[in-house]
DNA sequence: GCGATCAGAT
DNA sequence: CACATCTGATCGC
């Protein structure tokens, strides 16, 4: 939930998303979309005697979201004071204060966000620099680098602050599932049920907000059946979802809710109370849309769970996940970056720990000068004070990010001291910057390497967790040599491809990375195509580390429950997937037979499913209620769905296996096989065998020519 | 009686 | 799997 306090540092004078207390007394006011958590106070007797008074007063919001609000008797008021902003047309607008007759301009860009109808994130800029609001927001990796008002020219707008939509900016949410592999997931469930006759009806257990009506429009597509809603008369200027939506009872696609009555349900019966008319008994399968989330090292991906004899969960989320967050922000680059969601269980400092290396104000300030290969050894400290988290300090983004982004600005490489504010104090943390941008890249990655291994080894699983938080998004979580190079490699190439390329997200497929110079699968022409690489197989790809195989990862299941055993199942039965002991689910195997392309930011399925992704057996099942011996069949050959922390203390054995198997690939990889940068000699056997001994000893190293 | 706030539930 | 909402209790105006 957004505990954005409605203002923004650099343009005080208007509210966002809170209307109440110190806000009323904003000049304009911004909504960016109609969730009620956005909208404390819009309807306020202070407010509205506010509007009353002052007629040039406005609220200002995409047409979508204007429309949901009018429709709204509540806020019927604001009708005369809310102004719509066309998505993607930069307005300019006149903060006045009446009182005083001070004026300032701003020109203000609505920019879609992927989060429900209507929603957007706002541009801001004016004399107090640009400022991008969020709002709420899902944009899949590299959605970012294609939103041509983010930029001017081919370079990314220098942006002073982002005020970011944070709900999972925690590396425990690191992957979630796309729109589209969700989507796949619930079409073809819902397929494999009411293709089994026209009693067989699903019921969409959907929370009272906007945000799911990209599902019902692609189910009506999909099979040309209407869903069934409580109320249509929102979208009544809205075709585009009115024509998929219906107030009609008799359909198999329900998405009505019932003001909550607990034995409607038991019977497996519709919220709307719908029958047949020759009292055939209906079966109804209930799918409730919930988030579900992936750790780094999860090469599942299956969007169905099955929670009880007629209940599952879906896939689905309104906000992006921690790799897209990352790619969001460090796409941008802000100079400053506030969160707007403190995610449960952390606190603002844990979330700023984790924003903060991806802004400039951050790599701008003190730290780092580093020679080719110089300091390579960091010096061994015995301040017990020093955690692993200074290791992250360390040995994360930042430097690179900063390097980075002095070429995609277009600044001249020099050799310069950069100095990182929260580690200055520690000398041991300098490092010499090399003139040569691949030296610079391989020496940074030998120095990672190093402190990897001397840090991976014997971390407990706190520390672990410690270094996600740090960890690039396009890589496998680690901490062994592997995954440490492959992330510096994939900085080496940025740099050494000189890309200017901005349009181009920096994490994504336009630049060589680390994976296309390895024996993984992928190959260079799907690289080249980041669209692709996201959406055709619903994953994106590169997001795997190439050290571990990835074949199986893509096999389609259904997801049911031990539970679904005992007596009495239930939709609340079931909840949390701690309990999924046995998991059948729905895979992504056949998501790469469909293909998907996406209108406006909602995705839309191409129909044409060559294969049934659920078995009939298994959805069959689901109708047999008193049958509850099979599930055995099933349960045996599906891993449980649990969250990573679970897996941890209940798999040693399997992860021991991975590391294992990263150690030994990464220990070849990193040490011998790190390809040429451009223009870049690779070592002779003589010279390395000297670089390893000096690297052994700690000794400063000589540069090639003193050699 | 209305709103703000919190706890609890879904 | 936690997002967004609704309900009900309590308190204050």
């Amino acid at each position: 939930m957004s505990s954005f306090p409605g203002r923004m540092k650099e343009y005080p004078t208007i509210a966002i998303d809170k209307f109440d207390k110190e806000n009323l007394s904003a000049r304009a006011y911004f909504l960016s979309h109609c969730h009620k958590d956005h909208m404390k106070g819009l309807r306020a007797p202070l407010l509205k005697r506010r509007l009353q008074c002052k007629l040039k007063l406005y609220l200002y919001c995409s047409p979508v979201t204007k429309e949901l609000l009018l429709t709204n008797p509540k806020y019927a008021f604001w009708e005369k004071h809310i102004i719509a902003i066309e998505i993607d047309t930069p307005t300019q607008i006149s903060l006045l204060d009446e009182i005083t007759g001070e004026k300032e301009d701003i020109l203000v860009t609505l920019l879609p966000a992927g989060h429900c109808p209507g929603s957007v994130m706002f541009l801001f800029q004016g004399l107090n620099g640009t400022v991008l609001y969020t709002g709420d927001f899902r944009l899949a990796k590299g959605e970012v680098a294609r939103m041509e008002l983010l930029h001017s020219g081919n370079r990314v707008k220098d942006i002073e602050s982002v005020y970011l939509d944070t709900t999972f900016c925690d590396p425990k949410y690191f992957q979630i599932p796309s729109r589209e592999e969700c989507l796949i997931g619930i079409l073809e469930l819902v397929r494999s049920w009411i293709k089994m006759g026209p009693y067989h009806v699903v019921w969409l257990n959907c929370k009272a907000a906007y945000g799911y009506e990209y599902l019902f429009t692609n189910l009506s597509e999909e099979f040309g059946i209407k869903v069934h809603v409580n109320k249509q008369d929102m979208f009544k200027n809205m075709p585009d979802i009115l024509c998929h939506i219906t107030t009609d009872r008799r359909t198999q696609i329900h998405a009505c809710r019932h003001p909550v009555n607990e034995e409607f349900m038991q019977g497996n019966r519709l919220p709307c109370g719908m029958r047949t008319d020759d009292n055939v008994p209906l079966r109804v399968i209930s799918i409730k849309p919930s988030t579900m989330w992936f750790g780094e090292r999860s090469r599942k991906t299956n969007v169905i769970v099955r929670t009880g004899e007629s209940s599952y969960r879906a896939c689905f989320s309104f906000h992006s996940s921690y790799c897209e967050i990352k790619d969001f922000l460090n796409y941008i680059q802000p100079m400053y970056v506030y969160p707007n969601v403190i995610p449960l269980g952390k606190t603002k400092k844990n979330v700023e720990d984790i924003l903060k290396p991806f802004c400039r104000s951050n790599f701008d300030s003190p730290v780092v000068l580093y020679k080719p290969l110089g300091t390579l050894k960091r010096p061994k400290t015995t301040d017990p004070s020093n955690t692993d988290e200074d290791c992250v300090d360390l040995f994360d983004d930042h430097s690179l990010t900063y390097l980075r982004s002095k070429i995609s600005r277009g600044c001249k490489w020099t050799s310069e001291i950069v100095k990182e504010e929260n580690v200055s104090s520690k000398d041991h943390r300098n490092i010499d910057i090399p003139i040569g941008p691949s030296e610079a890249s391989i020496n940074f990655s030998l120095q990672k390497n190093y402190v990897d291994c001397e840090e991976s080894n014997g971390e407990d699983e706190e520390d672990e967790e410690d270094f996600k938080e740090d960890e690039s998004p396009t890589v496998h979580s680690n901490t062994t040599n592997g995954y440490m190079t492959s992330k510096n490699l994939n900085e080496e190439n940025k740099v050494a491809s000189g890309s200017q390329n901005v349009t181009a997200d920096p994490e994504d497929d336009a630049v060589p990375k680390w994976c296309t110079f390895f024996h993984c699968a992928i190959t260079k022409d799907n690289l080249s195509d980041p669209q692709e690489c996201v959406s055709a197989s619903g994953e994106h790809k590169c997001s795997q580390s190439p050290l571990l195989s990835d074949s199986d990862s893509d096999s389609t299941h259904i997801s049911s429950i031990n539970s679904s055993q005992s007596t009495h199942i239930s939709e609340q039965g079931s909840q949390g997937w701690d309990n999924q002991a046995d998991t059948l689910l729905l895979s992504t195997q056949e998501k790469a037979a469909a293909s998907v392309c996406t209108l406006n930011r909602y995705p839309y399925l191409v129909l044409g499913f060559g294969e049934q992704v659920f078995t009939e057996a298994s959805v069959a099942e689901a109708a047999q209620t008193n049958d509850r011996d099979h599930h055995d069949e099933t349960s045996s050959v599906t891993s449980p769905v649990r969250p990573v922390s679970d897996r941890r203390k209940g798999n040693s054995q399997g992860e021991e296996g991975d590391h294992a198997i990263l150690k030994s690939n990464s220990q070849s990889s990193s040490d011998f096989e790190i390809p040429s940068s451009p223009g870049a000699e690779q070592p002779k056997s003589p010279v390395l065998q000297y670089l390893y001994e000096r690297l052994a000893t700690g000794e400063p190293l000589m540069t090639d020519k003193q050699l």
